[in-house]
DNA sequence: TCGTATCTACGACCAAGCGTAGTACGACGG
DNA sequence: CCGTCGTACTACGCTTGGTCGTAGATACGA
């Protein structure tokens, strides 16, 4: 269920803004010449496609993106997952072969918090560090 | 990128054969009713693709997956973690909390032997792996 | 009330990709 | 010379994504 080039840049916009946008407002932030009944087509099929919200605001839909950038971009990993082949963690060995460096230390850091490895309890690990979502460089 | 219902079947019996299979022979092992030149079409749009290599036999072509299945799904996953957005850190780490305990194992094991986290020097680690550094499309 | 601006809903068109297959044509073995 | 096998080329229907046009509802100012 991959996106469309346009898709992925109405995306980008409702991402990029701070809440639920109109489809004038994205029509409007969108840097090309497209007609307004094109980005409200694009917007219902993704819509459609269960990406972002539409909210009732009086006459006119406010647009939401359904899930973060982060967790959209997880789903669609997922899916070429399991879509070519059964043999998931062979699959995932050669992903990581692949990564950068940095995207394997990401990857070291958030293998670290979540499941337990075999047998052992649940600790609930307390983040105390100030891990924040910053830019990287 | 991604590969059709079809080319999957196609894809599925090239990886499962033990060397190069004719059209014929990859036609007789799907287990659906198709016409030769189907087949043919598809393996042909594969090699387009650059996802199999033909590579001639007399009269006829063998055609030979020109990756793993293991290297194709992860660079589907690239592909996917590229398309969306550009903070790839965070996408890993929403990726990594969706996998399941097993995928987490493989991915802690994977991280153990591949690259040196920051700062140290490199060690020249003994490869236990057999994977070869095939260069795909 | 009339005209205009805004929205949404719905349909249409085109290009590309995939599944499916038919036809044409060259090479080979009787 | 003829049937068989294999490739090359073409085609058609379907789905998806990009792009709009038109129609209907509604609100607002003159």
């Amino acid at each position: 269920m991959a996106l469309g080039e346009l898709e992925r840049a109405v995306m980008a916009q409702l991402w990029a803004a701070p809440g639920p946008l109109t489809v004038r407002e994205v029509h409007d932030r969108l840097d090309r010449e497209l007609a307004y009944t094109t980005v409200m087509t694009v917007l219902g099929r993704l819509a459609k496609k269960g990406v972002v919200r539409q909210e009732r605001d009086g006459k006119a839909y406010r647009y939401v993106a359904a899930s973060t950038r982060e967790q959209l971009a997880a789903s669609l990993m997922l899916d070429a997952l399991g879509d070519v082949g059964e043999d998931r963690t062979a699959a995932l060995v050669a992903f990581v072969d692949r990564v950068g460096p940095e995207e394997a230390a990401a990857l070291r850091a958030a293998l670290q918090a979540a499941p337990a490895p075999t047998g052992l309890p649940e600790v609930p690990q307390p983040r105390t560090d100030g891990e924040e979502r910053g830019p990287e460089s």
